[in-house]
DNA sequence: CGCGTTATGTGCAAATTTCAACAGTAAATG
DNA sequence: CATTTACTGTTGAAATTTGCACATAACGCG
């Protein structure tokens, strides 16, 4: 049985009792039923139809393939049903993958979408491994840096994060307030393991301050800000998350060019679709109110 | 969805991973198999797949119709063995059509032959309409008479059955036994009722008797024969059911011209399938031991 | 780092399928 | 009883599908 459409078309025929019936329900010729019926017949090696001139009745074995291929049509409209609704309306899953550090920023995000659209079911995956969009692994990704460049990917500004030096009230009572980057060799700073980190604060800092001065180094951002928190030493954190954590205060006014892009990365394949632009419209919305701060 | 054979390459790329993969399983060039997926898709306006490099993998619509054309493939397997099987061995119904008159004849062989295939469901079906080969609504019919001439039908001789002319041992003690045709006119004939019947031994017997002496006619062959072995008067009973009847004694000697030839016809679509070659077979060889008596 | 392997993707020609028109037949109709 | 209608079946022509060759991209391996 190496040919499901002429099932279907012997399904037609068997419901309708004719050849001429069929073919109009189907939209094709009546010559192309017959063949596919004749090449139904020879494959099975069994005759499904009593052929005459006043239509077609069902042998047993006609019989036996009506009821299982009316199975197979009411599983497949609704199967073509449920396909068809979920592209046009916001429900299963949504994955959303992006670099830990940006948990706090998404997290409330991704909760309040989960609260407009309640089928949606969200996955938020981070990880030091990049989730792959080209196998599905996720519908958007949020990625920080230049913009990448992959191809078959779709790719949108997000929001420039806004990064400011910062210290605990604690550290500044201890060591004082740098007026300047002149007076960083008596500081301490909080930054990246990674000297190739691209971040371009974080390229500013390896610049500006004594390399022997970069005393609290990880890897996980969250880490870096609970040391900075925790009075280590001076360190970056996005203006938006430091009003929300308190007791920091902001060592040197914010300047341009330690602005960090980031990027909406969807696959050219899920973009498309209703679910993912209605994450990207109301993940828009909530940057233009941030920027607005 | 109103191609199922989309449906089914796209299900065998879900199962294996790959197009090219799903191509030779398929049997068919990957490059159809991306058409199938492109028009599928297009069709459902949702992408089943991610296309990469390295294979395909299942969006959320993907495993869903995976699952559907999963099962659906399963269906179709089971139904092809069923129907596979169904045309080789013998089993199902098998529907006999004759006249009314034949079922002393036809009854016990089909009982032998139901004996031999327990899993046969015998249908014998007599009646004054005769029941149509071509609607399917009977495997083999017995036909009396010329050789039926219809297309679509196979017809094979059968068997000629021995009419002879019978009358009761109660009978012949009242009138006595006629020594020749000449002897009619002083005797009682049980005869059918219409004149037009084509049966040998009807035409010769409205020939020979005079037409006010058939004092019996019956449409129904058996109240016919009740009445010969009521003593109403004389008649012809096939000689092979005579000897079973009992208390009749033949009035005049077997002839040749008095055979009448029985026809096997089948539906051409239905003749080439085990179960009534089986039936044929067996039917043949019970009229070649009739023969032979 | 280059190379072989294994994928997908695409233009173009060939093969297959489908269509259109006609013939023929059986039942229905007035 | 001729006529109409609806259906099957068949043939050559058109359209669609398929196959082939080649391009391209990614992964694994030595």
């Amino acid at each position: 049985m190496d040919s499901w459409d002429e099932v279907r078309t012997a399904y037609h025929v068997a419901r309708v009792g004719t050849v001429s019936g069929a073919a109009d329900v189907l939209g094709v010729h009546h010559a192309t039923v017959i063949r596919h019926i004749d090449a139904l017949e020879e494959n099975l090696g069994v005759k499904l139809f009593q052929r005459h001139a006043r239509g077609y009745t069902t042998t047993e074995a006609g019989e036996d393939l009506l009821r299982v291929a009316q199975a197979t049509d009411d599983q497949f409209s609704q199967l073509s049903g449920r396909i068809k609704g979920r592209g046009h309306d916001v429900s299963g899953e949504l994955v959303v993958t992006s670099l830990g550090g940006l948990s706090n920023l998404l997290v409330p995000v991704l909760s309040d979408f989960q609260r407009l659209y309640p089928e949606i079911i969200v996955r938020f995956l981070t990880g030091e491994r990049l989730f792959r969009l080209e196998y599905g692994e996720a519908h958007v990704a949020i990625r920080a840096g230049r913009a990448p460049d992959q191809p078959d990917n779709v790719v949108q500004p997000f929001f420039q994060q806004k990064y400011t030096l910062y210290a605990s009230q604690d550290y500044i009572d201890r060591h004082g307030l740098p007026k300047s980057e002149a007076e960083f060799g008596n500081h301490y700073f909080v930054s990246a393991d990674d000297p190739k980190n691209r971040a371009p604060f974080n390229q500013w800092l390896r610049d500006t301050a004594p390399e022997e001065r970069i005393t609290f180094r990880s890897q996980d951002v969250h880490a870096q800000r609970r040391a900075i928190v925790a009075g280590a030493g001076i360190g970056f954190i996005p203006s938006v998350l430091a009003k929300e954590l308190g007791n920091l205060i902001e060592v040197l006014p914010p300047r341009e060019e330690w602005m960090a892009p980031l990027w909406l990365v969807t696959h050219m394949d899920l973009h498309r679709t209703t679910k993912v632009q209605a994450f990207l419209t109301f993940l828009k919305d909530c940057a233009k109110s941030w920027d607005t701060e």
